[in-house]
DNA sequence: AGACATTATATTGGATCCAAAGTAGCATTC
DNA sequence: GAATGCTACTTTGGATCCAATATAATGTCT
């Protein structure tokens, strides 16, 4: 197994470290669904023994993204097609409030940050990057309302889908229409208008959702896997 | 230090016993805010070595429940006044749509359970039970909407707020009201209205809120203590 | 006598070791 | 030859031990 090794301020513990490149890996879809984290191994790639590894994974576990088994140790955790609805519409809630929040007392510093974020996301080239860019633009402007308990909602929520964003952001035109929504939104924003900036937050991640659905159902009517499985792939 | 057995299906591993006590007690408010959590005695009072007290506290911190400190360990966290309205904003958000969700595919199963809880809360005496009974009314409901991930966002949010929720239901009418608003609320979901019954889910915790708020200010007048201090007691 | 430095102590994070539990493979029997 | 039971191995959860760190206490110097 190798990870990447993960911002590494040696102020962190080791636990903090496994458990951030862990995490990271299962976002980004690094680590597929279903796959195996045998604690021994991780705990050999990271150089360090199981303690920090098991408290890694018990902390995965809690943000549901791992499943526990009892043997062969945990495994990535599969999104069923119910959860996948429902954590799009908790997205749609809380993050339609959150921008709504965040515009009236949104300043000059976090409106520029997020344009560069923007920009950034506009030009990046890299799949494993699109996630990320894009999780720092929304969570950018999301973070100007100064809520910390909606922004870690938001983000166990993200960390749930991002693997599917990224398949989303993948298909033709995927980041093209992004990055226009983004462009609208930010204007809104920009422009002091909470209302717009909400309505278009919800078109956004409706639109994100609609076309990563219609995408899975297609891709798996493909597959002609068994019927049977109503967990999403990657 | 003294815990409630708690559960105890002799299945379940000490860091999930531990973790699962130490929750109850910060929720419930037997550990008051600022409590220190020593490892060792923690340890000493589950007859345990601290290898499962420090998961439990690890998963506690997840939560939000305990703030780390470099030395004397973890204590149990306060709440901001921002934060207090924060997350009550949440609440509202996310329950209310729970219920929306919940009223049009609830069982009869459900709204019998529910009258269950509800007419044990309608009967109970002691104030440490309050909370939990409330709980499990509210949240028997929102199980019907079948969505796991609402349910873990309000779980989440309640684990912040119920130690002050048991002080407004200590406070005078507060069992009373919170009774007859339950009433309602049941009452529309048997009559299967789901907007009623989420209209009087948000002004439920809009009142909870603001006799709580009201309290709260007066109580901190009333002690004069450090004016900079923002954080809640309790 | 007070302030600063140094030493002692308490407490946590991590490593190694041990026990329990579960799986897979092999042998034995029908 | 297939099914069932037994054994060996893998993997996890927990205990004990060690090291690093931060606080507390004490002593010394001005």
């Amino acid at each position: 197994m190798n990870f990447s090794a993960v911002d590494v301020s040696k102020t962190k513990s080791a636990t903090e470290i496994v458990f951030e490149s862990l995490r990271q890996a299962i976002v980004k879809g690094t680590l597929q669904v279903g796959a195996p984290l045998p604690q021994e191994e991780i705990a050999k790639a990271f150089n360090t023994s199981r303690i920090p590894v098991r408290e890694a994974i018990a902390r995965l576990h809690q943000l549901g993204l791992v499943e526990t088994r009892r043997y062969k140790g945990a495994v990535v955790a599969a999104i069923t097609n119910d959860e996948f609805d429902e954590i799009f519409d908790l997205r749609t809630l809380v993050e339609v409030d959150a921008i709504r929040r965040a515009v009236p007392i949104m300043t000059k510093a976090t409106l520029k940050q997020a344009r560069q974020y923007h920009l950034a996301f506009s030009h990046a080239t890299k799949p494993e990057d699109w996630t990320e860019l894009n999780r720092q633009f929304h969570c950018c402007l999301y973070e100007a309302a100064q809520s910390p308990n909606y922004l870690k909602v938001i983000n166990g929520l993200l960390d749930r889908l991002d693997r599917y964003v990224r398949v989303q952001l993948s298909l033709t035109d995927g980041m093209e229409r992004a990055t226009q929504e983004h462009e609208k939104i930010l204007s809104a924003c920009e422009a002091g208008d909470s209302e717009r900036a909400a309505s278009l937050t919800q078109s956004h991640i409706r639109d994100v959702k609609a076309s990563l659905l219609s995408y899975l159902q297609t891709s798996r009517d493909e597959m002609q896997h068994q019927t049977s499985k109503k967990s999403l792939p990657v």
